[in-house]
DNA sequence: CTGGTCACCTGGAAGC
DNA sequence: TGCTTCCAGGTGACCA
């Protein structure tokens, strides 16, 4: 599920709860998921948690060991990876459940049916190193101005679906936000970035960071709810315009939705309204 | 460099 | 009912 308003709600659910306090224990039930993850708690654990932030799709848990060293673990949700937060002692795991962070209160547990999350320990800050360096602007980047977006997505000659969705200008727009942020700016998936004029992609921009806070917005009001069993309902809270419903009717002008495929992925989009 | 394809996994839904 | 096929929110390796 997690594009970045659901990594941003994960974060916001797991920070007050956590931050502050010792990991004692990291339990992991699989030597791999998308990479080797065996030796995870040699680093950090004893620990005490200091932050965890965001950087596109990935959180940065940042710990300060007793003797004043400094240990960053990247976590990266993929595809199906959620995290559940359990009061000590926490229950016994259930299929899936692939990692805890056992903090002195508290257990942060990792389910992830399709093990496309990640997790890594490093020394430095990995937003200064690569994938993370590579990446594009937060969308909420107040540096990201209209003007910068348009010179940066102007400079391709990709699909202007495929340069969003690949997070080299800005982050955050994955399948179903790339879907729905075109079309409520009303332009077409297919069009190369570099034939949509400076005011038209002024108001992607801003399509963008609106879909964006929408869908934060409506996860966040599940937040209370993010310890309970029952997980977290934040998740399609939010209908969307076009995402998974090609044939049905466009909301904004009638015509049937269409589902194309870019990159070997799924595009949603209105090919009356959407140019 | 670029763009395209495929692999990594499991499970749910749809089709026969 | 049961088998097969397709599809899924993300990334990154590999190839021409």
């Amino acid at each position: 599920m997690p594009e970045l308003p659901e990594v941003e709600v994960t974060r916001r659910g797991l920070a007050p709860a956590l931050c502050g306090r010792t990991l004692t224990a990291v339990v992991t039930r699989t030597p791999r998921l998308r990479s080797p993850i065996g030796a995870l708690g040699d680093a950090i654990a004893g620990s005490r948690l200091a932050s965890i932030e965001r950087r596109a799709k990935y959180l940065i848990w940042t710990f300060d060991a007793p003797d004043g060293g400094r240990h960053y673990l990247t976590s990266h949700l993929g595809m199906s990876g959620s995290w559940r937060l359990w009061d000590n002692p926490a229950p016994p795991p259930k299929k899936h459940d692939h990692v805890d962070l056992v903090f002195d209160a508290v257990t942060a547990r990792l389910n992830d049916p399709r093990r496309f999350s990640d997790m890594r320990v490093t020394d430095g800050d990995p937003r200064l190193a690569p994938p993370l360096s590579a990446l594009g602007f937060e969308p909420f980047d107040p540096a990201l101005t209209a003007e910068v977006f348009a010179r940066l997505m102007r400079a391709s000659s990709q699909s202007v679906k495929q340069v969003l969705l690949s997070g080299a200008v800005v982050v955050g727009c994955g399948n179903i936000y790339c879907s729905e942020a075109l079309f409520l700016a009303g332009i077409d998936p297919r069009r190369a970035a570099c034939r949509i004029s400076a005011g038209r992609l002024a108001r992607l921009l801003e399509c963008i960071r609106q879909v964006l806070e929408a869908a934060i917005a409506a996860g966040g009001s599940t937040l209370r709810d993010f310890h309970g069993p029952e997980g977290r309902d934040g998740y399609f809270a939010l209908t969307a315009a076009v995402y998974a419903r090609a044939g049905q009717p466009c909301p904004r002008c009638g015509a049937p939705l269409a589902r194309i495929v870019q990159q070997g992925r799924s595009t949603f989009f209105c090919p009356k309204c959407q140019r």
